[in-house]
DNA sequence: GTCTATATCCAGATAGAC
DNA sequence: GTCTATCTGGATATAGAC
């Protein structure tokens, strides 16, 4: 799909750090002006040039939303990081840091959110390349889940299900706060108890 | 908030009538073309009249939005419906039902949902008066959940989080499947055996 | 090849005639 | 209240300078 790096032209090194700076530019519009407030000429301003010449770089301006979007799922965070932590504790506790540190990534960036789960763009579907990227994310998730023990398809469904309403409640309903963060431990709690994995795990 | 009906004359129940007709056809337009997926000419040429004609109804496209957003939570379904169906079933079951329902509630209209529950329209916020319904909606909500035995506010919390986690994954993972929705059933046991709810209720 | 300038199309919204 | 005509500003695309 890429090309070697050694293999690229000056002139190719040159555009593709400019295409990194036009999303670098776009995320931070992205988070101080919401996802969709930004114009192509706003883009522009802030990288530095007139709107058309996003144009040589982006044939449109979902094709910036679909770099952003793989770039969302590229990040190791987007799939948990449960066997890390198995390596030092139990099962249920490297659940909780788990399951801790993706809340995190999913309330730290509201934009990031909406673009990875929800379908805030209209018309935007992400291209076949950045949707392989969310695959991808998903099969580490589930590597992680089968490394603490659950493979069960309705299990990892059902978790999936009860991290996602925590950071969504937490991020539209209490943005900032903690109210629904502080209830992650009780929903690794809850969820080990119905599929029956030992309250106390022992480090591998 | 409201004036009486028999107070309002022909000419302001005739400006009533017109506008739920043109709220109608914008929740057609959601469904058919996507909540932000409309202009106000094609909602004028649904209703039949020239787009500037909507602006003596409405002082902005938002203006239609926020009552379609006040119309969604004035639903009662929109609250869950627990207290009749304890009227014949133990509170597990009654509670099963009023979850499964609740469930179709969201999962039924996409349009609906992203407008109660996510903030897909760019610089939309709810009118004070709308906001209030939403709120109110809440309240009954949690009178339902109160009626179940369940009032610590950190329990309503993590049942709001899992049934809201488990509607939008199947609005956006398996939409018109039944993937999660399968799952509401087991989300309630869980959340029971966690809260404490006995496995089997007495009838009221 | 990359830029500036500009043209086209469509959106929300307004002015003013009737 | 409804219309025609129009304003503003967005996305997209092209012509042509450098």
């Amino acid at each position: 799909m890429l090309e070697h790096p050694e293999s690229r032209s000056l002139a190719e090194r040159r555009n593709e750090a400019t295409r990194q700076a036009i999303v670098e530019a776009a995320w931070v519009l992205s988070r101080s002006h919401g996802l969709t407030g930004w114009s192509m000429r706003q883009l522009a301003d802030a990288v530095g040039v007139k709107a058309p010449t996003l144009y040589a770089y982006f044939s449109a301006k979902d094709a910036i939303y679909d770099v952003m979007f793989q770039q969302s799922y590229e990040d190791p965070a987007s799939s948990g990081n449960a066997e890390q932590f198995l390596a030092i504790h139990g099962v249920r506790e490297a659940f909780k840091l788990a399951a801790q540190e993706f809340f995190v990534f999913c309330t730290e960036d509201l934009s990031r959110y909406q673009l990875m789960f929800q379908r805030t763009i209209p018309g935007f579907e992400p291209s076949e390349q950045a949707y392989a990227a969310s695959i991808r994310s998903y099969e580490r998730f589930a590597a992680q889940m089968a490394a603490i023990g659950i493979t069960e398809s309705g299990h990892l469904d059902l978790w999936t299900a009860i991290i996602s309403g925590l950071t969504s409640q937490q991020l539209s309903n209490d943005p900032g706060g903690d109210r629904w963060q502080s209830l992650v431990g009780s929903a690794v709690d809850l969820f080990c108890d119905y599929v029956g994995l030992p309250p106390e795990g022992e480090p591998t």
